[in-house]
DNA sequence: GTGAAAGCGCTAACAG
DNA sequence: CTGTTAGCGCTTTCAC
């Protein structure tokens, strides 16, 4: 049955019925005013011949495409990548194919891979930004959009964003440490964005909660690229004495155990943002905070769905719970 | 500058400019046959509107997109994400975007994949098979096609495919089994696909080659779901007293260690394919077999835009080398 | 209930 | 060197 090369177009159906293209495109679409007696013959025909729809002749003509534009910031990140994943599987349900670009943390690149995905007429963004000064609303234009981990400060109130509890999450595990004997915790954190900044704001109140002193020499803040992560994760261990370390996110994180292995450290506690399933084997055992990765996913995509429906409707930040993973 | 919203169309600008809507085509497309001084006016009055051109539109007259399609069987496994990260990252120096489905190891879902990518009228494949019974030929039409990981066997001859030396792989990770210190390794392996067919060969040999015992018991080819994974692996470590064991993949790999820390076993050698940068951190050594995932990502794309420039050439099959990660 | 025809934005002959 | 024109495949009024 049916070529597979060449397509086959509603004009090549239309004749083989007898009907004009009109008819084909109403059965085609299940539309009304069409008789239920042509609609299933023209169906059989359609079938048979092996058409394939022309995705782009008919977004062309309804100016939207069922495709979603999604863009990472990290792809190397194994919380983008979990995420990644999930907002495929939850757009497939709704019929949308996904175009995903990685920013690889330049905000050059998220520039143009939002010109890109516009020039595809996608019919929502999903983002996870690079830096909080894009001009968000002149770039997507009047394209349906939701954030998802890292907003724009200045957006959240123009934008659905979806994020989670980054303070109370990092509070959670400094806690930990601390439970766990710790009384001088060190913190690497991503600088640039806001959930790293949030997460720098649940280890102060952590500590401040079972009263340990604020210390700045603990803290560091790294570059996006985190060049000097590892020069700053061995002063935490080496100059500053701490025998806690909470890290920011799995590259940090990954900083943070490559240095305590090469120290031969087993003295140190550690603690972190995002839960993998091969911390359950490590040496060095990794308190970790669980982000829903599957949950922000469909999430974002069923805001955007949402907001594509009701585009009036003011933005909404939603904000999903963290659960710990205690290990020791 | 600019409106963000409604599209503004080459038509527009020729009014602009005073020009016809070809004329603007070709100072669009760097084509030759117009002045440069018309050229450049043009461009400019472009760049000053903000103009986006329609990807749709431009794709529909060409009839065909500047789209890569890509299957992958199963997203959740890190070296799949790997790859598939390094092909967006080529495609996109290519100027290709990339349409990613997953296929979940379901080939209804891998079949139901193919159709809704040719829809979009996708420039080429790049597939990590689920099934080698898919009837590809026909599927994919006359659309270039790229495997890797797993081709169907039949299709070696008739596809471009990207593979790795698994046999070789396997063999050095079982060597180094038994140059550790193991004399019963066992052996779980995806009992489906190429690739895992391939390993398991590689560990006879090793075993051969230090003349040990090819038993039966200790060879495990588990279904893709991996249901039954975690009692084979509990039998080749209880009853059948393995002293080393050899997962196929990753997932495998997760099953294995998991059993061994149930057990709380502390007297097992591990090997796996597949390397991740997490394994340096474990409690239990893992020797892995690392797949040059970026290079594979790279290749598939190169052999993608080869073919396409060149239908003719005959299908060609490469093998990339992997290598060792020894630990103990 | 069905068909004719316009047109989405663009490229590529073909004229001039 | 530039403009006119015919579609690419489809949806959608508007007639009948």
């Amino acid at each position: 049955m049916a070529e597979n090369n060449r397509r086959i177009t509603i004009k090549e159906i239309a004749k083989k019925a007898g009907v004009s293209i009109a008819t084909v495109s109403r059965a085609l679409n299940d539309r009304p005013g069409i008789s239920l007696e042509t609609k299933e013959r023209i169906q059989r025909i359609i079938t048979r011949s092996g058409y394939r729809p022309s995705m782009f002749a008919r977004n062309m003509r309804s100016q939207q495409s069922k495709m979603i534009g999604v863009i990472v910031s990290n792809a190397a990140n194994d919380f983008f990548k979990d995420v990644t994943r999930a907002i495929q599987d939850q757009a497939t349900k709704y019929d949308f194919t996904v175009l995903i670009i990685n920013s690889d943390e330049d905000p050059v690149k998220e520039r143009q891979a939002i010109k890109i995905l516009r020039n595809y007429d996608v019919s929502g963004f999903i983002i996870a930004s690079t830096d909080e000064t894009i001009d968000y609303p002149s770039l997507v234009g009047n394209t349906p959009t939701v954030f998802f981990d890292r907003a724009p400060k200045s957006e959240i109130a123009q934008f659905d964003t979806v994020l989670v509890n980054n303070e109370f999450g990092a509070k959670l595990a400094v806690e930990e440490l601390i439970r766990q004997g710790a009384s001088k915790v060190g913190i690497v954190v991503s600088g640039v964005q806001t959930s790293g900044q949030e997460r720098l704001k649940g280890y102060k109140q952590a500590l401040k909660e079972y009263q340990l002193p604020i210390n700045d020499k603990l803290i560091y803040t790294s570059d996006v690229q985190q060049l000097k992560a590892m020069d700053y994760v061995r002063d935490l261990l080496v100059n500053q004495k701490c025998d806690a370390l909470f890290a920011g996110d799995n590259t940090l994180l990954m900083v943070v155990l490559e240095e305590i292995k090469l120290l031969n450290r087993t003295d140190i506690k550690v603690a972190t943002f995002d839960n993998i399933t091969w911390f359950n084997y490590f040496k060095q055992p990794v308190i970790s905070v669980k982000q829903p990765t599957t949950t922000i996913g469909h999430e974002t995509v069923d805001a955007l769905i949402n907001r594509m429906k009701n585009p009036q409707l003011p933005p909404k930040v939603r904000r999903l719970s963290v659960q710990l993973i205690r290990r020791s």
